[in-house]
DNA sequence: AGCCTTGCTGAAAGCGCTTTCATAGTAGCG
DNA sequence: CGCTACTATGAAAGCGCTTTCAGCAAGGCT
């Protein structure tokens, strides 16, 4: 074990100076004369001093501590925005808190609860739909949060058109000259994006003149056996679909795994198109067709925006990012 | 914005105790009698009180932070470490804290200090390879740590044998009659897993007499493009291997691809087996064999671990959880 | 030359909580 | 019954830092 931490008074003893100096030192640095700003780097390199955390925070209010709360870490997906968020956080020397739900709005609310008393200098959560209780911590809370994925017009958001996005893939799939598509979606219940994929989805199908009944929509849990199970019910319809949308691009893998375990080709007998383009949608094999969400970027400026609200800074109070048809081999015109 | 936060005294004033028993009612209900822990209750529930983390951990010692540092949370690898390792933590009312270095020393260093500073009650790294600078601040720091993956014999680890991985790897392919063996790796600079696995292919090799020559070793980034390129690398060589090991599976994933877009058929062509077992593994066509690695558990075990080691128990110095290949379509007997 | 800036540093008061230590009841015991 | 031994609570001293608020030099100004 270690002898006691050094502290910042030590630092000041040994440089000679008073602890305000050296806690200047650290945090503006050009209030101090050169002379002086060496000669306490100087102390507290050769101490090996490390500031406190815990009483930094308590002293200024501020912990350098940015909170994201997702349904799982276990999604490339989030995964991959967190790692975006946690890059841009540690330029700026913030650290990332992470929490999980599982798809539990009380877990949120127990997680919104916990990060809150850690102190953290923002929020990111997912989606807009929470729980009452959620929502009110939050505005008492008064700390800047962002919401990604889904915006509700009060919170700060970082967001993609989820309805835009069925509807490009519903609409690719009615140009390709299908007339009975079915959708796989994750389960709607708290879960704004993927009922507004379906929403999407199934306005365009109307535009279109054409239904999306029930019977052609299934829930599933969000993970690629929930795809093959989606993909196999809606197969084992009386009239199945020619056409399947995924609501997250695993379940269209799955679809992809389904089809090709029944013995059937895609496209020729099915097409399937995902949400989300994953790395992954482009080297499974058929390459699969899907609507691209720039999964990156909503965790890279979701960490900018909450860094320029925790700095007091102007932010736009949504940015809606683009999200595109990326068409590949899994899906092509209607036989017959 | 919020009126400003109730704190401790606010509620022992409402309760009409002293900021003591307040206190007592958080941390140690039992102290108090049923009849002033119920008025405390009360009275924190009706104000809204949400303890401050900053001033607990100040004044107490422990912040109920645990930190995380990972090469990337971008990889289903970590991703899903992470998320056991949170639910785990979450159980216990710990929160996560994550850094990611990206392959760079100096980067995980900076993280270490950056968590260090922030209190973390422990700490969960990747691997046992490290800049001197990093574990000397570990040491320093005193503080439980958990190393994952590889173990070093001098902090905690929960680990996985990942030469007898790359071993499993290489003699499943040995015992289908393969002689010629490529393998693609990870870069092997500050990546002891990727060094581990290759050495223990490259034992298995050697006791079956074959070689595995600089040639057919090809280091790659972490990802699947990584692994398409080095399976197109590979498969140019003046006499290709007839097999492949994938150092993780996204490597033998992409060689698939690249197999099969060249015309190959795997495992006809060529045989290719991976390490990791993602899920993902098991529905890419054909059906990877892989050494399947307990990721969820490492995750587990290593919060489990962790809390312990807070709560000063006893642990096991090194857990070795076991891999184990799980064979699939990819791979089949050599050709002639 | 006297006065006012401007620039740098120090003193000291907390930030909101935990935790000895002390105290006052309360019960158990011979 | 008086004494010990708890049990339940309060008082108060910090935890290690930040941040006004002052103060003192050293220039710049008229």
């Amino acid at each position: 074990m270690s002898a006691t931490r050094v502290k910042l008074s030590d630092v000041a003893r040994d440089a000679g100076v008073s602890p305000a100096t050296v806690s200047r030192a650290i945090a503006q640095p050009d209030l101090l004369s050169p002379k002086t700003l060496a000669k306490v780097r100087a102390s507290a390199q050769r101490l090996g001093y490390l500031p406190d955390g815990a009483a930094r925070a308590l002293a200024s209010g501020r912990s350098m501590t940015i909170g994201a709360i997702v349904p799982t870490l276990d999604s490339a997906i989030f995964a991959r925005a967190l790692q975006a968020m946690q890059a841009r956080l540690a330029q700026s020397g913030y650290l990332l808190l992470v929490a999980s739900h599982e798809g539990s709005p009380a877990a949120e609310t127990q997680a919104v609860r916990a990060l809150l008393g850690r102190g953290v200098d923002g929020l990111m959560l997912v989606g807009a739909e929470r729980a009452t209780e959620t929502t009110a911590l939050l505005e008492a809370a008064g700390l800047p949060v962002v919401l990604t994925w889904c915006g509700d017009g009060r919170f700060t958001a970082v967001t993609i058109d989820n309805a835009r996005a069925g509807r490009l893939a519903a609409e690719h799939l009615i140009g390709l000259g299908h007339r009975r598509i079915g959708m796989i979606a994750g389960h709607l219940q708290f879960n704004d994006r993927q009922r507004a994929r379906l929403a999407g989805a199934r306005r365009a199908l109307a535009e279109a003149g054409l239904d999306l009944p029930d019977s052609l929509v299934v829930e599933q849990a969000l993970t690629l056996a929930g795809g093959r199970a989606g993909c196999a019910m809606l197969l084992e319809l009386d009239t199945p679909p020619t056409a399947l949308i995924g609501g997250i691009d695993l379940f269209a893998i799955g679809c992809l795994e389904e089809a090709h375990a029944r013995g059937m080709i895609v496209p020729d007998d099915l097409s399937v198109v995902g949400i989300d383009g994953l790395d992954m949608s482009a080297h499974v094999s058929p390459g699969l067709t899907t609507v691209h969400v720039p999964t990156g970027r909503i965790g890279n400026l979701a960490a900018q925006t909450l860094l320029a609200m925790v700095a007091r800074q102007p932010v736009e109070p949504e940015t809606l990012l683009p999200v595109e048809l990326v068409v590949r081999r899994s899906s092509q015109a209607a036989a017959g």
